[in-house]
DNA sequence: CTCGCACGATACGGTAGCGAAACAAATTCG
DNA sequence: CGAATTTGTTTCGCTACCGTATCGTGCGAG
């Protein structure tokens, strides 16, 4: 397995250059929370709901529903009632949430690359 | 030197957990935008200035003034006027800056790290 | 000396996010 | 059944940012 050693320089480094790669890009939309909101929602396993998502995130209810208001209209993200319990909703993955954060990791990747490359 | 190489699992892994941390800690307030621009002064040789910072980071230059005036509240940076040409001014580090970014690259080189144990 | 230009700051109108509180609907429990 | 609880949403008042346009000041060419 791939060993993952920084130093303090590199980390900030790399934080640096993927940050100035969001902003450069047309990533006007998700915040910090957002983002990690949807990292969530991708990488712990499901089945993930409002009251779950605010209480991993340490946030209130509403504003896991205004995030997943705005990253639904963005496709990012699916809303799904729970049949067992109508009272919850599922959120679930979407084809376009899963390669938006492909293209985020492939940022991230691209820039520990160059990093190798300039030391 | 240590090499940087990433799978693409293990960098949304790295940016969840990073995330996470940010905004479950007390997050100065501070935009993905002002953390780009508190990076650019920090890790980019000076002198920075407001028109610098705002080619740099493609934005215009109201959003540097802006971010200057919350960083500046939080004593990240420090304005001072250029002797040369009194219309610049120099953007300075801070002892508070550095340590803010300092804890910064400590949260993502802890959070790197960590992963090699889950792994 | 004057006029145009460059620099940073500010005014303005608009959008988006926030927390607290109130809300409707579904479930649970007495 | 009916009351209390849970779940997600909405409302309200507020703050933070944004981009465009404009301002005040300092510089510099003519």
């Amino acid at each position: 397995m791939t060993q993952l050693d920084l130093t303090p320089g590199q980390a900030l480094k790399l934080w640096h250059e993927v940050a100035m790669g969001l902003v450069h890009g047309e990533n006007r939309d998700l915040n910090l929370r957002q983002l990690a909101i949807l990292l969530t929602i991708y990488l712990e396993t499901p089945p993930h709901t409002v009251r779950g998502l605010a209480k991993q995130l340490n946030v209130t209810k509403p504003v896991i529903t205004r995030a997943l208001d705005s990253m639904g209209q963005h496709k990012l993200v699916e809303r799904r009632p729970d049949e067992r319990d109508r009272r919850s909703i599922v959120i679930r993955r979407t084809v376009e949430g899963a390669l938006y954060l492909e293209q985020l990791a492939d940022l991230i990747v691209n820039k520990a690359h160059e990093q190798n490359r300039h030391v």
